[in-house]
DNA sequence: ATGGCTTAACAATTAAGA
């Protein structure tokens, strides 16, 4: 079983790309961010033709985010208020597109994306703290459902100095911050891991590079697409890879693709090989 | 370089991303 996770930056404008890349690749299933649609618009048709069934939550031009899955996808939940009843902010946080979660094959993906926050100190780094907070909130409720959970997105946040181009530089910035990196330490307490560093523990390995500055040509780029995984999922996990070719095509997202290779079921002979 | 490029919205510029 392969679950991917791409930033798409506008599931229109990239359609023909991320369909071929389906094609070729095949996953299971594929969680989209920044789709930059309402759910009317959202092109469903053209995954559903390529056998993937669609779980979206989209607005028009900003945030949003989809599951397509060739399992089949049940029991979809948008935002944090399906795991909050009641709480005013997550309420007050569902107004941008940026959480949903669907049950496949007996795995909770949790498809998440996570505020940019501007600069440090601004309202919005402001409100990326808070909706981190808000997740922590919602994943201690999902932990009490006793589901196994892939939670994986655009996190907009290089959890390490390994993570970015030019530590020196950067730590201490917006997306490598201390208040975002101790927010995301604390909200995968011992239970979520970074399945990527199970296997590749060096730096320079990036799924996010800038279109500015030829960030792309110099390969100074970030690592802040992540999959984290809980001990039962993580003990199945046989690979976690980059898609980074994607990133070099005419008119590409800046995210590439990033896929975990998971021996799941268990008891699955075929997916053991992979 | 408070810069650089890309997208959506809207119809020439602005907001936002990261």
């Amino acid at each position: 079983m392969r679950i991917g996770s791409w930033n798409v930056n506008s599931v229109r404008t990239r359609l023909t790309q991320v369909l071929a890349w389906l094609e070729q690749e095949r996953p299971e299933v594929l969680c989209l961010q920044e789709t930059k649609v309402d759910d009317e618009r959202f092109p469903a048709e053209a995954f559903e033709a390529l056998g993937y069934a669609c779980a979206i939550s989209g607005q028009k031009a900003y945030n949003g985010v989809a599951i397509l899955s060739r399992l089949p996808l049940e029991d979809v939940q948008i935002g944090f208020s399906a795991l909050l009843p009641g709480d005013a902010e997550a309420e007050r946080l569902e107004e941008q597109k940026r959480v949903i979660s669907a049950w496949i094959d007996g795995i909770r993906v949790l498809n998440l994306y996570v505020p940019n926050g501007s600069a440090v100190g601004s309202d919005k780094y402001g409100y990326k703290l808070e909706w981190l907070a808000c997740l922590r909130c919602y994943l201690e409720a999902q932990e009490r459902q006793g589901e196994p959970l892939c939670m994986l997105g655009d996190f907009n946040i290089g959890p390490e100095d390994r993570d970015l181009p030019d530590p020196q530089r950067l730590t201490g910035g917006i997306m490598a911050s201390e208040p975002e990196r101790q927010a995301l330490r604390e909200l995968l307490g011992e239970r979520l891991h970074d399945v990527f560093r199970v296997f590749e523990p060096g730096s320079g390995h990036w799924s996010w590079w800038d279109y500015r500055s030829g960030a792309w040509e110099r390969d100074q780029g970030w690592r802040i697409d992540h999959i984290y995984l809980c001990e039962e999922l993580l003990a199945c996990a046989t690979g976690c890879v980059i898609h980074r070719a994607t990133r070099g095509q005419t008119q590409p997202s800046d995210h590439a693709p990033v896929v975990v290779h998971l021996a799941w079921p268990p008891d699955d002979e075929e997916d053991e090989q992979a």
